[in-house]
DNA sequence: TGACATAAGGTGTATATACACATAAAATTG
DNA sequence: CAATTTTATGTGTATATACACCTTATGTCA
């Protein structure tokens, strides 16, 4: 194999490639604690934002998730056919649609959030206290300087 | 909204929810400069794996890339439809399938090249050098505790 | 007010990620 | 060597992510 040169061993230097492995790694983490009560990260993230949001239409929820716009849609439409959400006409703009965390939603974000502390604090034990606070701190920057 | 308290403002504080919010935005940095040559950055990277590797059977290369390797499957077979990898039967292992750059793979690697490195360097400037090599540095620990 | 621009949202399509399950070949073992 | 176990891989299914394009409602301005 005579193009296998140097050249190609510091394309393992990549940035993308490095954060997309530890993101998929984490959320497998995640994914183990929460399947316990059938909910996914994301949804977890979702109902948990909705929480503190209240009622709130697509794109400015979007936003707030820093999520594609189109798959939230999809997104929230599994968390209403789940009875998580109620999902309405906007009552000002007949453009919007306003989405708002159900009694239900509330009761299943509850049930989750035990566990989603269990994976926080594995994560934690597992990465030292200390690395993922820097890890988190660099993250933040890097999506402020990114956004 | 009377359920609406304090006790969901911690829920903001979510590790895997922050760590994929930076991927999204990292992944779409790189993809924006890699499409000019019409590649993903998971394909750049699976590119740059097999131009070190050679050839290689599918499972030793999905432990090689953190990467399912039912996902990497119908990654590879995109790749192979774009011919830019070749697969194969194991030669002596009539379960493995082994797969391996073709010229072709190689000539979109070296033009994808320049492009992923520019990719690279708008990051470096955006994010700070030091911020991103700390980032690095605490990304590569944290994926070696949970592996 | 009517024409046009803009904003909110949805759909189609492609790839990414992960798990449960299925199949076939190779290895092991009695 | 035949039966069983393990290994390598594929398929079905569900969600995640992103872009291009479409529709409809709202806003703007001559």
């Amino acid at each position: 194999m005579s193009r296998r040169k140097e050249k190609y061993q510091r394309l393992a230097d990549c940035s993308c490639d490095r954060i997309r492995r530890s993101a998929r790694q984490v959320t497998q983490l995640y994914e183990t604690m929460l399947r316990e009560v059938g909910i996914k990260p994301s949804q977890f993230t979702i109902l948990a934002t909705l929480a503190n949001s209240g009622t709130i239409a697509l794109s400015p929820l979007a936003d707030q998730l820093m999520l594609d716009r189109t798959g939230l849609t999809r997104n929230l439409a599994v968390l209403e056919r789940n009875g998580w959400v109620r999902i309405q006409p906007g009552p000002h703009d007949q453009r919007q649609r306003v989405v708002a965390l159900s009694n239900l939603g509330f009761d299943k974000l509850d049930q989750a959030i035990p566990h989603w502390r269990r994976a926080q604090q594995a994560l934690s034990k597992k990465a030292g206290e200390t690395t993922l606070v820097d890890l988190r701190e660099n993250l933040l920057k890097i999506s402020k300087q990114l956004s």
